[in-house]
RNA sequence: AGGGCUAUCGCCAAGCGGUAAGGCACAGCACUUUGACUGCUGCAGUCGCUGGUUCGAAUCCAGCUAGCCCUG
């Protein structure tokens, strides 16, 4: 008997052709687009991508629904995106849809309707290793990975998901979808935050909490004087540079964001690297435990190339890395993503 | 209401009689399946105002205006 994969379809390129190879490698595929948000024109499931979908998904004579995830979207994404640069920090949503909404809520429908796997359009592969754990690995084009945004799948996630496309080059990909006729085979990548699609976060902050959003503050130095007035910390993210809207004569950065006294702390290039991370919320992926430090490649950014440090679990349950080079804007909310090898090691977010 | 100094792009700042450097900020584009970083391009027909000298002035002279400092 067939097994049956659910695959969750953006209406772009990767997870269209995600879709025909689970099919042609013998499965018995169910297209499902997952309706997140509200408003039209995003890149990631708004009304155009349900009706590229569902082209698609005739083309593959499959069967093809859309879900409703608004719910666990506005839950888990928009409102700890919301909160986290009330907070002063920086999020990752996509981070947080893939854990939380992508897998968790989209995985428990499909096991529901009786699927065996869900399978996405990412640019990663999934092994299972000879110590019995389930690990995601790096897609064969280095250049178009994105184990990153998925080092915070559990176990019994990675155990039900499929990622077809992690055997292809986005060439490929895009080859493929050519070659069978995919109405989305010229679609453009898609990029900036999906529920955010002019790339104003911060207005957008402002929109949903107005009331909320903490009022201007003082730019700071790491001496503590008042250097000129910032917008409100929503505002702004460690590494910083344009938009700060002050004029020092020299390249100035946001090194530190202080909510309690709703200052932001400028200073040069060279006071925004460090060469310690510590994270908590530590999800394991392709090793076990972490009871002696262990020397791993770290990333703290998407598209980082990263660097080598020693990674250790501290008492208290967070986790240390010490980067042999310093890492240059290590920004709380953030994760810190460890790869052993090919591997996704585990990770956890930034403090 | 005496004396001195200064007025060049949003900020800082070159220029010293030959036809407006640069930095920062800002904008656009590129890069990018998060926020950033980075790169490229753009950004003073005009030098506080009004006259004068000169072939030619932001640069010299006079007056005015504004700000700063010192002294009553």
């Amino acid at each position: 008997m067939k097994k049956k994969v659910v695959v969750g379809m953006s209406g772009g390129v990767d997870s269209s052709v995600a879709a025909y190879l689970l099919k042609e490698q013998g499965y018995d595929v169910i297209g499902v687009t997952m309706q997140i948000w509200q408003e039209e024109g995003g890149s990631c499931c708004g009304l155009s991508a349900v009706e590229d979908a569902r082209a698609v998904a005739e083309v593959l004579d499959i069967p093809y629904y859309v879900m409703n995830f608004r719910e666990e979207f506005k839950c888990r994404v928009m409102d700890y995106f919301v909160e986290e640069y009330l907070a002063g920090h920086t999020p990752n949503p996509c981070i947080a849809c893939n854990r939380y909404v992508k897998w968790e809520a989209l995985l428990r429908r499909a096991l529901e309707i009786g699927a065996d796997y869900i399978a996405t359009g990412h640019y990663a592969r999934i092994d299972m290793l000879d110590n019995g754990r389930y690990a995601v690995r790096n897609s064969v084009t280095a250049h178009k990975d994105q184990t990153y945004a998925l080092y915070n799948l559990t176990q019994d996630q990675l155990a039900h998901t499929l990622m077809p496309v992690g055997e292809y080059t986005k060439d490929e990909i895009r080859s493929i979808a050519l070659a069978q006729h995919l109405p989305v085979a010229h679609k453009a990548d898609s990029q900036d935050i999906c529920f955010v699609p002019d790339g104003d976060y911060a207005s957008f902050i402002e929109s949903v909490a107005p009331e909320r959003i903490p009022g201007e503050g003082n730019f700071v130095d790491t001496q503590g004087n008042v250097l000129g007035r910032h917008r409100g910390i929503t505002h702004y993210t460690v590494g910083q540079r344009k938009g700060l809207e002050i004029a020092l004569g020299r390249r100035i950065f946001v090194k530190e964001i202080r909510p309690r006294t709703n200052e932001v702390v400028l200073g040069e290039n060279d006071d925004v690297f460090t060469d310690t991370v510590i994270c908590d919320r530590v999800n394991l992926m392709a090793i076990p435990q972490l009871d002696t430090p262990r020397r791993l490649l770290g990333k703290i950014r998407y598209n980082h190339g990263g660097e080598y440090g020693m990674a250790e679990m501290l008492s208290d349950g967070r986790l240390k890395c010490t980067f042999e080079k310093p890492v240059r804007a290590s920004t709380p909310g953030q994760a810190l993503v460890l790869y052993d090898g090919e591997y996704v090691a585990g990770g956890g977010t930034i403090l």
